[in-house]
DNA sequence: TGATTTATATATTGCTCGATACATAAAGCA
DNA sequence: TGCTTTATGTATCGAGCAATATATAAATCA
């Protein structure tokens, strides 16, 4: 679309690593917790190259959710659509959503959006539009799959889709609530089995 | 117990009433949101009376998370408890959550606990315990409602009550991320009959 | 080459934050 | 009535914040 040669010198530094760093800095840190200082440090750039580029740090964020939302599918969800077996993948959702929510290793705890940037829907303007069209998009996938097996006979015609693929994603939500608060890996499996049943159940 | 005369000038506001006040700043704010200003403010009195009484910003969060345990129990599970009807009492928890969830009257919305107190759980000192010592209390209380109604021959003998009362608590929560997200009360609804229907389901 | 344009680096801005030093006021105790 | 103790009010502290002004470096274009 825009072809045309730039003028002037250009930029030293790769737009999408920088974005990619600068959402690792939000993810650990939260987006009050994340100074200037420490995001152009991450990028390895400064200020002013940070503003000229980005333009302020509320739009900073709101770009490395755009990118989160472009790329990164949650991998829970990208093991629900992969997985042949659908009790499998409403195990194996489950199972990565207890990993993220209790996994205390690189200090960014559980999906990006999820987790992370929903913390702050109250606060920074137009990260409340960007959560919701993530639920919804997440949710539509769910539910996707759930329509697939309907089609190939493994649950049946009356099988409620959506309705079973918003209660998934919230039971996420309340994985990922009980990891924060100190639940462990252990605690959250106690019930795995009861809710993947129930999630299957007609 | 300390029953001493105290000795020197007396304080000249209540104690528990500038709590409150404290309590509804962090619940419509945040805890990063609310600045001593703010507080001080809405409590009636000064910077240096507010140290004095409470510590310091942190110390007066968590005595208004301590106080909003002790005193407000969490209005839908007040709900769950006293309907005398099973269906209803999770009909009414559910309506009142989503009632809470999408109500934008006073800035502060949902439970102090599991909507406002709990985003800053990474974040604060000390919330964190707090949070998992409510949650384990709610489950606690959600459960023994389902016990009675086991004892009393209206659920069946091997329904799981701790699970479907975690549940129940996890559907809350996801209702609650919605709500904030701009989900109305109406897109919320929807799913209502299902949800209470697998929530009691044998 | 010189002119233009854009990115970078240094240094610094004004602001708000949480927290306090100081002096004063008001209580109990002798 | 002093003396001690505690709370209050004013005024302000240093730190850290997001954001910029200014000058310099590196590219394209004539």
């Amino acid at each position: 679309m825009n072809d045309t040669k730039k003028l002037g010198r250009p930029r030293t530094f790769d737009y999408d690593d920088a974005l990619m760093e600068a959402m690792g800095v939000f993810w650990a840190k939260g987006y009050d917790g994340a100074s200037l200082r420490d995001l152009t440090k991450a990028m390895g750039i400064t200020g002013p190259s940070m503003y000229s580029a980005f333009g302020d740090k509320r739009e900073l964020y709101l770009k490395t959710i755009d990118r989160y939302a472009d790329v990164n599918g949650c991998e829970p969800v990208v093991i629900f659509e992969t997985e042949p077996d659908i009790e499998k993948a409403v195990r194996g959702f489950l199972e990565k959503v207890i990993k993220y929510a209790t996994d205390n290793g690189s200090g960014a705890k559980g999906c990006f959006l999820a987790s992370s940037v929903s913390t702050n829907i109250g606060q920074v303007e137009g990260v409340a539009e960007r959560v919701a069209a993530a639920i919804d998009d997440t949710d539509r996938r769910l539910a996707a799959r759930f329509d697939e097996e309907k089609e190939k006979g493994t649950l049946p015609a009356d099988f409620p889709s959506l309705e079973r693929a918003a209660l998934l994603y919230d039971i996420r939500q309340g994985y990922m609530f009980r990891g924060r608060a100190g639940w462990t890996e252990e605690d959250l499996r106690k019930d795995l089995d009861h809710r993947v049943q129930m999630i299957l159940s007609h």
